[in-house]
DNA sequence: TTGTTATTTCCATGATTGTCGAAATATTGG
DNA sequence: CCAATATTTCGACAATCATGGAAATAACAA
């Protein structure tokens, strides 16, 4: 993990729209969901959604897979994992911290 | 773990410039650096440092001590604690997932 | 007090972001 | 092919961000 692709996927995490259309993806688990449902969801445009969408898709958190006319959408979570694995590596040092309980578990 | 409060922290993280001073932080552990340190490692305009550090001090990320002329900063693990737990809790679901992790060790 | 060092605040500027209506595109069913 | 549905792209605009030089402030030492 490369700290430009980290800072990227913060950033795109780092916008309250962005990180509740990431968290419902995440709580509608593998089936994912289609970008019409997220839109009745947080209720928004779905032009000003679909740029959100994009900018998820293009740091790889999100994943698109078309079902016919609908558009699936997948949380990534191999890459969330990714990134927190980063952050608990690379920028977390505390006694109290997650690095330790990664290391003791791995 | 609101998460507007969550956002802020992940936008303040989501640079370049703010993800390498938290880095650097984290890596002088509990003694922290001073700005000037800081300045001279990153090699960037005292002005553009502070305007930085000023964001992560907002959202809680990092914490400055004055120490007569130098003002000391040091990240701040348990912040950074809550939002990697945030993330793990609220934003993984994989099994591969920390936060499996974390609730295995607690 | 005055000078020195350390850092922030002020100010300006160009770049990027967030927003969303309207138009365009994609896919399928009939 | 044509109509219908789903979603993106275009275009525009205000708001925020990133950057950094210059001036202001803070703390101390002499």
């Amino acid at each position: 993990m490369i700290i430009e692709k980290a800072a990227s996927q913060l950033e795109a995490l780092g916008n309250v729209t962005r990180l509740q259309i990431y968290r419902a993806l995440v709580r509608a688990g593998d089936d994912g969901l289609p970008v019409g449902r997220l839109q009745e969801k947080l209720e928004i445009p779905a032009s000003t959604l679909s740029h959100h969408l994009k900018r998820l898709i293009d740091t790889g958190l999100v994943i698109q897979d078309r079902q016919a006319t609908t558009l699936i959408c997948t949380a990534n979570y191999k890459h969330m994992n990714a990134l927190i694995g980063y952050l608990a590596d690379e920028c977390c040092a505390d006694a109290g911290c997650l690095k330790q309980t990664r290391e003791t578990v791995a």
